[in-house]
Formats: C-alpha cells, sequence, structure tokens
DNA sequence: GTCTATATGAAGATAGAC
DNA sequence: GTCTATCTTCATATAGAC
C-alpha cells in the first residue's frame, strides 16, 4: 500500500481541546514545581478546580498526560529545527539554532527543569521515538557531524548550560534580557572554539 | 552558660551505624534512578534484601533518609570547601575548589542529578539551614565578592555545566578522564574571563 | 536488627449518572 | 464535560514478637 502519510507524524500537528489544553498548562506547571513522580491526579485536578474523574475523562493514564506534556514542548523545539535545519551556511544554522533554543529556553524557565531532568521525563524521551528523534536531530545540527569528544563535552556543557543555569537560584533575581545575553555571550564562547 | 560547641555542626562529625549506611548507599542510587518522590520505601527495603519494618527502625521516615542522604553528600563538599577555605591568594583557592568539585562530581555522577535537580532535595536544600550554608560557602569563595550579573550568572553556568553535563545522555559512553579534561577546559574558558 | 501483621490514607483508575 | 461513588493497589507508618 503507498502511503502519502509521514512516517512520523509532526509534533506540531497534534491537536488538543481546549480542556485538554487546560489539563496540559496545569500539569506543566506541578511536574515543574514537584517533579512528575510527586504530581498526583488529584493536584491537577484541583489545580483545574475539577474532580479526577473529569481529569480522567480527557486523558485515560497519567503517563498519556505526561507523553502529551512532552508533546507539547517538543513540538515548539520542533518548529525552530525546521526552520533552522533548511538554513545555509550550516554554521549559520547552528548559529541560528543555538539563538532560538535559548531564546525558547528563556521564555519556558520554569518549566525547562521538568523536561531536561526528570527521570520520569528522561526515561520518557528515552523510549518514544519521536522525541527521541527530535533530540537527535537538535544534536545533529549542533555537532553538524563531529563525533570526538571535545565536540561532544562541549554539546553537552552546552544544553546543560542553557537548562540548568535557567533555573540556578544565582540567577531567579535576573530579568529574562540580562540573562539571555549574558547566557549568549557564555555559550558562544564555549562553542565557537569547539564546535 | 559559655559553650565550645560550634553553632552548626560539621556535615562531617555525623557518624551512621553500617545499617543506616547500607540504607543511605541504596537510597541514593534509587533517588538517581527514580528521583526521590518516585522512591518509596518498599524499593530501598527491597534494594537491601529486608522489610520496611526494618528500614523504619533505623530512620522513623522517610524524609529523615532523604535529609541523611543530603548530608552524606554535603559532608563532602564541606571538607573540600574547609580546605580550600584556608588557602592564600584566593584566585587559588577558587581554583583549587573547581577542580576538587570537578572530581568529586566525575567520581559521583551517576548521583549529582538528584543532589543537582530533584524538586524534593531543592525543597530540603532551602529549607535546611547547614546545608544551605554549605552551598553559600562554595558559591561565596567562587564568586569572591562579586555580585554582578556577570559573575553570577558565570557561576550559575559553571555550576550547571558541571553538574548537568555528567548526566548528560551525549556524554554517557566517555570515561572519567576524557570527560574530566574537557570539563576542566571548558569550565577555565568560562571562569577566567569572568570570574 | 529483623520479622509479621496491621492501620490509615492516598494513589491510579473505572462505572455510570447528569 | 463534569459529577458521585467505588475499586484496587500502593504508600507511609506503627505495634509488638524474636
Amino acid at each position: 500500500m503507498v502511503s502519502t502519510e509521514p512516517a512520523t507524524v509532526r509534533l506540531q500537528s497534534i491537536r488538543r481541546s481546549p480542556a485538554q489544553a487546560r489539563i496540559l498548562a496545569v500539569a506543566l506547571n506541578l511536574f515543574a514545581e514537584h517533579g512528575v513522580s510527586g504530581t498526583s491526579l488529584q493536584m491537577i485536578a484541583d489545580g483545574l478546580g475539577v474532580t479526577k474523574a473529569a481529569v480522567y475523562h480527557k486523558f485515560n493514564t497519567k503517563s498519556e498526560i505526561v507523553l502529551a506534556v512532552a508533546e507539547n514542548e517538543f513540538a515548539k523545539l520542533e518548529a525552530v529545527l525546521e526552520t533552522a535545519e533548511i538554513l545555509e551556511p550550516r554554521v549559520r544554522a547552528r548559529e541560528m539554532l543555538l539563538l532560538r533554543v535559548i531564546d525558547m529556553a528563556i521564555e519556558r524557565r520554569r518549566w525547562v527543569s521538568v523536561l531536561q531532568s526528570d527521570p520520569v521525563m528522561i526515561r520518557l524521551l528515552a523510549d518514544h521515538e519521536p522525541l527521541l528523534r527530535i533530540t537527535e536531530r537538535v544534536y545533529g545540527l549542533l555537532l553538524d557531524g563531529a563525533t570526538g569528544p571535545e565536540a561532544r563535552v562541549a554539546a553537552a556543557v552546552m544544553s546543560a548550560a542553557i537548562g540548568g543555569t535557567l533555573v540556578h537560584p544565582l540567577v531567579a533575581d535576573l530579568d529574562d534580557e540580562t540573562l539571555r545575553r549574558n547566557l549568549l555571550r557564555i555559550t558562544r564562547r564555549i562553542f565557537d572554539v569547539d564546535g
């Protein structure tokens, strides 16, 4: 059978009802504050002002909520990626990706920790092909063929630096613009020499 | 009453029975893998090959286990700190602290994520004075009086970079020595210009 | 130091009414 | 889309024996 369906559905094309979107927004906030395991369906329901049953009507399991939250966030990353991947030369594509990822991370600084370091999220990311593929594309573009330890450590440092810095208590009181300027300066320094 | 007791007990002076130490070792491993909230006392008991009641005999609550795990780890940091703080000039003290923290983090790379980013741990760290004080001393020495955004972002990036890089999938297959060499090179680059 | 047994509550999850 | 009611499982935690 000849199909025009893509092998992988674009995450951006996933549509949710308003009720589902509300659940995901509340869940993301609670995940960020308490971790995925530390967040119960009761807490999500309370956050929405409804009962657990109402939440279960929209998502059959807690896992589905976690996955949907991840898909939502990775859809934004996918959009950035698609724009960057068609850019030439590659060095410009990389620069652009870096800029946009930092912007995205700063915009969503209250939430990056869940996506980057929650054990449940990490496991989901490793097991769920579409999410894994997005991550691989990001690193593929960032490393641009380089596979040596230097390049990989540099990319890992950058990823850790961007995500980890934003949630750090030392910079909690800094405004977005100051944070972006400094983060960009520092990541450029990491990147330019090794990337 | 005149007392020779220090206002704060040194974390290194806390002694545990062998049974307690075994519990903490198993707990730390499970916390790293599943997060603190994702780890039950049943899992810890199973990991030890005993019943829950046996664990409860040594620690009255799960919180106590979490706190003891944190104290154990921070005691190592405290030891490094005490050695560094008496060094002169300050630039040497900072260099030494950085080196030893990186070594410590690499030695304990499977566990840094719990201490650095688990929501339960973060809350504990913010609420528990003795742990908070250790953290403040680390940043105090690292920043050495600097309070500007540049210095603070640099310190945050470094902290995030060290902890976050070690657990990153991109470097999961790299040996400790390669990791240390590259991490040191990169953190020096962040540090030397801003620190 | 470890066990069995048990209490109590909260978790995930479903059925069926409105 | 939301409710009440209910089920089951698992969580934290304790009592008391060996």
